[in-house]
RNA sequence: GCCGGGGUGACAGAGAGGCCAUGUGGCGGACUGCAGAUCCGCAGACAGGAGUUCAAAUCUCCUUCCCGGCUCCA
């Protein structure tokens, strides 16, 4: 069975991009493709062969490494240390073994272009290179990409691009660590990968990206569902402040405007993500704020306009993490609604299959009157019901919280 | 073999000369009818060995283990 190149890719790249709006990946502003951008690689082959760094050889064209100056500059890998290596095969039509091929000649029935060293296809690394030179100029200011590939593949779009275009080609590289399982890369042909629908079965969008921006994005991460759970648990933390601060769900109307806390937090957090984008740092800035926040809160000493400041922080930092967000929405019953309801209709309510909020907020009501009656039978019947329901309650000093899981 | 990056408390993971990481879990306490949430406190660590320094998880050297890369393909 047999697929075309383009439909292939095609499916892979729709796949992607419906995993990343999952994920709320935002979209770059640019996707460039190298079957779009075949002229400028071949008109980049063809300049590095008129400047005498490339030569054409059976219908390939290849990247004399010799004339290189900086070979190694990123990788710290010399010419003579890799040719010393054992894993070296010098292809007949290469004058050096570490020559890298620009442009491959076409094999028969593979997918090719013409140019003017016959019909072929663009060897690996060049169409970065020219890619990069069509939308980002001559020098980027970032290049990513992952470990893995910092040799070969980003050493000779250095060598290709600072050879045709004289100048810089990166000024800072960003290399993200492998997603690792039992410590080992993630990756097709080893088949311990997974698919982000697995994940995403069991976690939500929220989680996962909170779970990778626990980690320094230079280090490998290892993945397993435990950390996955810690993740959740940890993210909840957040989550709950935030939530209790949006729900206003503070005791008093207090004196303190959380005005200096929520600068300092502010100020810290971005010196963390200004240090290479410590993510890991920068959130356990905002525990200490949570904390903080809660514990003014506790006291009954945080103003309700501190409340909104503590809650702007807390929207500021999710619109760089997007993690905080929970499709459910906490909502509080004050003490004072407590309201008796006859059995009967306690029972109405809890047998619906979709509790209405305001049959939810009834039942709530019921049961801090049930509470009150010291009647926990009933009062523990409502939450154990409602609990079965997808309900969560809660009390706390001010009411009683509840939220749809 | 060579080039990179690492080995941090039960676990996950920051930090890169002196000061607390943080989270989950554990233990104790406050609050609570109970549950949960929250707060306060405690325990527990820098792979091993030498050195530099008044001071090392952080710098140097050696040893050791792990990961990524080193033909083609991306």
């Amino acid at each position: 069975m047999s697929i075309e190149p383009t439909t292939l890719s095609k499916q892979i790249i729709d796949d992607y991009f419906r995993s990343m709006d999952v994920l709320k990946v935002v979209r770059a502003t640019a996707y460039p493709r190298a079957t779009e951008t075949m002229d400028d690689i071949i008109e980049m082959v063809d300049g590095l062969v008129q400047r005498g760094m490339a030569y054409e050889s059976n219908g390939s064209v290849y990247f004399s490494v010799r004339k290189a100056k900086e070979y190694g500059k990123l990788s710290g890998q010399t010419l003579d240390q890799m040719v010393a290596g054992a894993r070296i095969d010098p292809g007949e039509d290469k004058r050096d073994p570490m020559d890298f091929a620009v442009w491959k000649a076409a094999k028969p029935g593979e997918i090719s272009w013409t140019s003017p060293w016959g019909e072929g296809r663009p060897g690996w690394h060049i169409e970065c290179s020219a890619m990069c030179l069509k939308h980002l100029g001559k020098t980027i200011d970032i290049h990513g990409g992952g470990t893995d590939l910092v040799f070969p593949h980003h050493e000779n779009e250095i060598l290709q691009s600072e050879a045709y275009n004289d100048a810089q080609f990166v000024r800072y590289w960003m290399h993200n660590g492998m997603l690792t399982i039992d410590e080992e890369k993630m990756s097709k042909s080893l088949k311990n990968f997974f698919l982000i629908d697995a994940v995403l079965a069991k976690y939500s969008p929220q989680v996962v990206r909170f779970f990778i921006l626990n980690a320094n994005y230079r280090h490998p991460l290892e993945y397993d569902s435990s950390s996955l759970d810690d993740s959740k648990k940890a993210l909840e933390t957040l989550q709950n402040s935030y939530d209790e601060m949006k729900a206003h769900a503070i005791l008093a109307d207090g004196r303190d405007d959380a005005g200096r806390l929520c600068e300092d937090v502010w100020c810290d957090f971005e010196t963390k993500m200004d240090d290479d984008f410590n993510s890991r740092d920068a959130i356990a800035v905002m525990y200490d704020f949570a904390r903080e926040a809660n514990r003014l809160r506790n006291e009954g000493s945080l103003s309700m306009k501190g409340a909104d400041r503590v809650v702007g922080v807390f929207d500021r930092f999710d619109s760089l993490f997007d993690v905080l967000v929970s499709e459910s929405q906490l909502n509080l019953v004050k003490e004072g609604a407590a309201q008796a309801l006859n059995e009967a209709e306690i029972n109405r309510m809890l047998s619906q299959d979709h509790i209405p909020d305001g049959d939810v907020e009834r039942l709530v009501g019921a049961r801090q009157d049930a509470r009150k009656r010291r009647d926990f039978a009933t009062a523990d019947n409502i939450r154990n019901s409602l609990a079965e329901k997808g309900v969560d309650i809660q009390d706390t000093q001010e009411g009683t919280v509840w939220k749809r899981k």
